[in-house]
DNA sequence: CTTCAAATCCAACAAAAGTTCCAGACACAC
DNA sequence: GTGTGTCTGGAACTTTTGTTGGATTTGAAG
């Protein structure tokens, strides 16, 4: 940590196109911020914290009910950013955002921000893409929640090439119990139950301490369809 | 229907802010398509539609299921627009679109509504603001589809003080059981319990053929708790 | 090696939601 | 009127999910 974190914009899919000249007035404008692990970047329902860049640890977005269950809807490593919706309308944060790390992050404000779009018509189509691909995320995720049972999400996060787009940073087998459960919207008891239901059937197996997919096609069709794949008993004949 | 059906583009809120002259290539890329009650306007997965105007009739905006199930985002009676993102990004449309009625509608290619908005920045910064609002209105879905009950769900449609926002045109009151499901993610039969439940709960009552809300306090406590609020059998003493 | 905290396993139970079924009510066309 | 289809009311049942509580394993720290 000794080393002077830094953060490359023109990677960022906001900032892509821009050149050297162009990033100037982006990089004067930013702040940079150190956020201890257990700490809140910001949090839901607070003023636009702006738009954050994280050049270090891990972070992440969730929201929670008033009986304290969590819902995880990105669990970032950097680099990453987030809070577009708040850092483009200026509203407040629609998440939480927790440091799970020790974190380091660059932050633009609401108002820096559109400067910054109305001087670079770039970044403001950047910010145009960045937000319809956030909506069809959500509306994804929605979906899963309205149409598929819990075996069929933990499935659909098995698979994972990209099931979950970059939300979440670390492979199924990686997280805990916990952590797939609020990813999932459910609690850890019946995550625990489903995978145990999945590696009886075949569908995932376990390598040492974690489960790894075992099945893909099946693990496909049941996250399409809630359903466990029947087994062919007599494939030829 | 004989009248020739016009729409007041300046007030579409991706167009607010223009003045007649700017207005004119709107106008010109625009393109006036009839629907009969029953049809498509487009559907999910095809080919991005671009953007919808719609100046006459009532749309449906849902998903569905292999099984069938219909989860109804938007109920929408003219003036409205609607399918922004996949105009904004060119990607193919997230939801169907179903003419309730005979619809008469105005789009806008992708393509056009891209110069549209690299000429005039103002209706880039509009497109801006509505993703972002829409992104918070799926979040918010996303939240009562992972936290709140149906009889939860049901209050708050009957809050209705654009608790669901502009996406559902008609009161709860004069939506069918069946409409109602679709909009809440579940099924008749289970609107239909939750219904009763909430009346002799007090929370609602019937008027006529339908029901109002009774207790808006009531309502709310269960919309934010999942709770059927305590009754007070001795409020002094 | 011992000890502690966290993560896991597992069973039994409770509550919510989904399903199936059928009987009325109502609206509209004939 | 009579039929026909849609909408509603309501019971009984199944499945899924949530909850509780205790036993066990694991990994890291001492």
């Amino acid at each position: 940590m000794l080393a002077v974190q830094v953060i490359n914009w023109s990677q960022l899919e906001l900032f892509t196109g821009l050149d050297a000249v162009q990033l100037t007035p982006v990089i004067a404008s930013a702040r940079r911020h150190v956020y201890p692990a257990g700490s809140f970047l910001f949090r839901e329902g607070e003023a636009s914290a702006g738009y954050f860049a994280l050049s270090d640890g891990m972070v992440r977005l969730y929201r929670a009910n008033p009986e304290g269950r969590l819902h995880t809807l990105s669990l970032l490593r950097a680099p990453a950013a987030f809070n577009e919706v708040a850092a483009v309308d200026g509203g407040p944060n629609p998440l939480n955002a927790l440091a799970v790390t020790d974190c380091v992050a660059f932050t633009l404000s609401h108002g820096s921000l559109r400067a910054l779009m109305s001087s670079e018509s770039v970044v403001m189509g950047n910010a145009l893409k960045i937000l319809a691909h956030i909506n069809r995320d959500t509306l994804e995720r929605l979906e899963d929640m309205t149409f598929r049972t819990i075996p069929g999400r933990l499935a659909k996060l098995f698979l994972h090439q990209s099931a979950y787009g970059q939300h979440i940073c670390e492979a199924p087998s990686h997280l805990s119990q916990e952590d797939m459960a609020s990813i999932l919207g459910t609690t850890r008891e019946v995550v625990g139950r489903a995978l145990r239901s999945l590696m009886t059937a075949g569908l995932l197996r376990k390598q040492g301490r974690y489960y790894a997919a075992a099945d893909l096609d099946g693990l496909l069709t049941l996250a399409e369809t809630n359903e466990l794949p029947q087994k062919l008993t007599c494939v030829k004949k």
